[in-house]
DNA sequence: CTCAAACTATTGGGGCAAGTT
DNA sequence: AACTTGCCCCAATAGTTTGAG
């Protein structure tokens, strides 16, 4: 199968508007190595180019199909043998060499986005391991958890949403430990040789622990950015400061055995935790490794209030779990994060458009908005389709209108950005308010995080 | 058999560090 | 010094499939 034969049946999936239909067409592929080639080099998480702009190509597509260069050349950006310039240049003149079909394959793959409405779960279920995938149990929104059928009763577990990386700890049963990020990257392990030592007499040999890494840095926890920004220093080689050391706080550990795609581990989280905290009881000279702060609650008002005094504390919220949950890879029900949230009024200034190169390209993208004084401003994504209908159909009756936006922070100013900002914020409706023309200060927005916290929310929930 | 829940893919947000120009 | 890239932290929506009743 050539490269151009490969982007016509990409287009073809992209075409094909099943899930069955398109992993159907992906097996058809997959009897031919270039296209599982193809796959792999789109899809692994470890392949990836360094290079995210597309160059212009120079004159007309002189049209070979992939060789044996075109994939060497992806090895060298892989490797990063080719950067900078160097790769802008040498993926231009390979994108003018090829057919435009191929030309457009090899671009898409470099995104990593072969742009046709599948992903790695769809190509390992058509090829089983293609693609590694790394799971991962996430929680669920309030609003989207199984509160009622929690077993109150029997003590739900409330814990401290621990605001650093999230990390994954292999003990594997000869002994060895390794570290990985939740997308799968692993840490060198050097730089965490005191955390380890550690964790070889406290945790479970034979079992994947799950937990978060902080760092503390004299004494005191860093904040999650400046935190996750020494951590990522040290995935790409670095080292701790002097004064900063990494330490882990666990909620979880399953057997190894069940770490897989789509896994289950059916033992109920309460002798889960039993078993993990016996584990941490063990003697040891160090203070690395630590359970997550956890308390048992019975009612939900209780596991908000729980939530209430840490967020006055400037902690993120808690996470409740059903004691009876199983560990499950994907969104468990049973596991919400009960967490800062609160909702401010702010003025719509401009309409930013869509990324190249995505669905949104030329359309409206999010609404520019700000505080009335201008010391906040923050990009928030347009809700939904017919809300990008109704701005492009329109897009100056938005401008000054008032949104109402809900978030989890307000970002400080920093070199990167000389106002404020706003965490994760999102529209609370498709549509402007027409009961006001003001919107809120800075001095207000910051209030209203204040009262958040305070619980003013809270206790209605309750 | 129907409809809600589950699943998959895709879009959008901010901050930090490292590499390159 | 400015810009690009990739890492982390995410929330929400759209569309298809699954599976409970």
């Amino acid at each position: 199968m050539n490269s151009n034969a490969i982007f016509e049946l990409i287009e073809k999936i992209a075409a094909t508007p099943g899930k069955n239909d398109k992993q159907a067409l992906v097996l058809t592929g997959a009897q031919f190595g270039t296209f599982k080639r193809a796959l792999s080099y789109a899809y692994d998480p470890f392949k990836i180019y360094g290079i995210a702009k597309r160059p212009d190509t120079i004159g007309d597509h002189v049209g070979h199909e992939f060789d044996a260069g075109t994939w060497e050349l992806l090895d060298d950006l892989i490797a990063r043998r080719l950067t900078g310039s160097n790769a802008i240049e040498a993926v231009r003149g390979e994108m003018t060499a090829l057919s435009k079909e191929s030309a457009e394959l090899f671009w898409r793959i470099i995104k990593k986005d072969l742009r046709a409405g599948f992903s790695e779960s769809t190509i390992n279920k058509a090829v089983k391991g293609l693609i590694p995938e790394f799971p991962y149990q996430r929680c669920c929104l309030p609003k989207d958890a199984n509160l009622e059928a929690f077993a109150w009763a029997d003590g739900v577990i409330s814990q401290e949403k621990a605001d650093g990386m999230f990390a994954n700890i292999d003990y594997s049963d000869s002994g060895s430990i390794s570290i990985r990020s939740r997308q799968g990257s692993e840490f060198p392990i050097e730089p965490f040789a005191k955390m380890i030592a550690e964790m070889k007499v406290r945790l479970l040999p034979g079992y994947q622990h799950h937990g978060e890494i902080l760092v503390r840095k004299a004494g005191e926890i860093m904040p999650r950015a400046l935190g996750n920004g020494v951590m990522n220093s040290v995935l790409k080689g670095g080292h701790f400061a002097g004064d900063e050391e990494p330490i882990y706080l666990a909620w979880d550990a399953i057997p190894l055995s069940k770490v897989v795609p789509k896994g289950r581990y059916d033992v109920p989280y309460r002798q889960r935790l039993k078993n993990l905290i016996t584990s941490l009881s063990k003697q040891y000279d160090g203070d690395a490794v630590a359970l997550i702060p956890t308390r048992i609650v019975h009612s939900l008002k209780e596991a908000y209030a729980h939530a209430g005094e840490l967020m006055k504390k400037g902690k993120e919220g808690t996470v409740i779990s059903d004691p009876h949950a199983p560990w499950v890879d994907g969104t468990s029900k049973f596991k919400a994060k009960l967490k800062l949230e609160f909702s401010v009024d702010l003025k719509v200034v401009a309409i930013t458009p869509g990324r190249k190169d995505t669905k949104n390209e030329g359309r409206a993208g999010a609404l520019t908005c700000e505080t009335s004084d201008g010391l906040l401003r923050v990009d928030v994504t347009v809700k939904n389709e017919a809300l990008r209908d109704d701005i492009d159909a329109n897009p100056d009756s938005w401008i000054s209108k008032i949104i109402d936006v809900v978030a989890n922070d307000i970002t400080e100013p920093s070199e990167s950005n000389d106002l404020h900002s706003l965490f994760l914020p999102r529209m609370a409706e498709a549509g402007y308010r027409l009961d006001k023309t003001t919107a809120d200060s800075l001095e207000r927005v910051l209030a209203s995080k204040e009262m958040a916290i305070l619980g003013a929310k809270l206790r209605d929930a309750a």
